[in-house]
DNA sequence: TCAATTTGACCGTG
DNA sequence: CACGGTCAAATTGA
């Protein structure tokens, strides 16, 4: 068994899990896409689905190598590279300071941000096709580079929010991951060429962004446990059971990849192996069956498991 | 000359 | 109190 996790990681936990399953069930999506013969429509969505799989890496790579992650792989390392930290670079920041004189010094007077709508992309550029005025540069704890601040360029003059980070990928430094935060205003009022259109090689971020962001994937964890109903009156031996759930609607069902017993003999508990799905809610129908997932229990392990099938009457 | 960038200070948040 | 987001003076460069 893997060593607990603290508490406040599990919600970073829960995304991550819940951002590679939309990717994993968009990869699937799109596999079974393929199969089908191609027509412009086919095109179109796989195009889609490509767009969402690459987001859900890259959103699953931030989570992952967010400063709590680092924080629990050092934990569990004990602490051998402690000393090594980065303690040079805290100096410079709040170390010797030769304050500059100021007639009227009004830096720092803001006032942060609340939570924002805000999505993370990775491409090779920073070039976007949008106009971004730099205002900050900061070193970041246990980051190999540091992160560059950019808010809009028509922040004054059309009130614009948008801002940006941009943060050089230590997996691989050819890349950049920007977040994109605040309502892009420009892209709304703005309609110059300038402003909209992009060259070729760059995508419009929020071009992606709004394309994947009307997900249709359930997300709600306030249900506690799995729980599989089977609308089916007598019993049915378990291999019957797998049998029937890998011959329906694999858009569907894929996720439920195999079960076993947890009760004996032919009980209606069932454990799931399924690594993930994030249905939450979801029907499916075969000759003798009707099954019915109710929701995940995200509170346990990586596998979520427990599942429950009770027979409706 | 002026817009953009750099850089260190400052402050809110956890 | 440390960290990270923002400000604004100083610097750069077109």
């Amino acid at each position: 068994m893997a060593t607990p996790w603290p508490e406040n990681l599990s919600t970073n936990r829960v995304r991550v899990i819940k951002v590679l399953a939309q990717g994993q069930e968009s990869a699937t999506h799109l596999q079974l896409l393929l199969k089908k013969p191609y027509g412009e429509d086919v095109f179109l969505l796989a195009d889609k689905l490509v767009v969402k799989i690459m987001r859900s890496f890259t959103e699953a790579l931030s989570l992952l190598t967010s400063s709590d992650f680092v924080e629990i792989l050092q934990n569990q390392t004990t602490s051998q590279v402690d000393s090594v930290c980065c303690d040079d670079r805290r100096s410079r920041d709040s170390g010797e300071s030769k304050k500059r004189p100021t007639a009227k010094d009004r830096r720092g007077c803001y006032k942060r941000k609340k939570t924002s709508q805000s999505f993370i992309t990775a491409s090779s550029t920073i070039e976007d096709g949008y106009a971004w005025r730099k205002y900050g540069q900061k070193e970041i704890l246990n980051a190999k580079y540091p992160r560059s601040y950019f808010r809009c360029t028509h922040k004054y003059d059309h009130g614009c929010k948008a801002t940006k980070q941009v943060q050089r990928m230590e997996e691989d430094p050819q890349m950049y991951r920007t977040t994109y935060i605040g309502h892009h205003t420009c892209r709304d009022i703005l309609k110059a060429p300038q402003i909209i259109a992009t060259p070729d090689s760059v995508s419009d971020p929020w071009e992606s962004y709004m394309l994947t962001s009307d997900s249709n994937i359930p997300t709600q964890l306030d249900h506690q446990r799995t729980t599989i109903k089977q609308e089916h009156k007598e019993e049915t031996p378990l291999s019957d059971l797998t049998d029937n759930l890998s011959s329906l609607d694999p858009i569907m069902w894929k996720d439920l990849v195999s079960f076993e017993s947890s009760a004996e003999p032919a009980a209606d508990h069932y454990r799931a192996v399924a690594s993930t799905t994030m249905c939450t809610e979801a029907t499916s129908q075969s000759d003798d069956m009707d099954l019915v997932v109710k929701s995940i229990d995200f509170d346990s392990d990586f596998q979520f498991d427990e599942s429950e099938f009770n027979y409706l009457s």
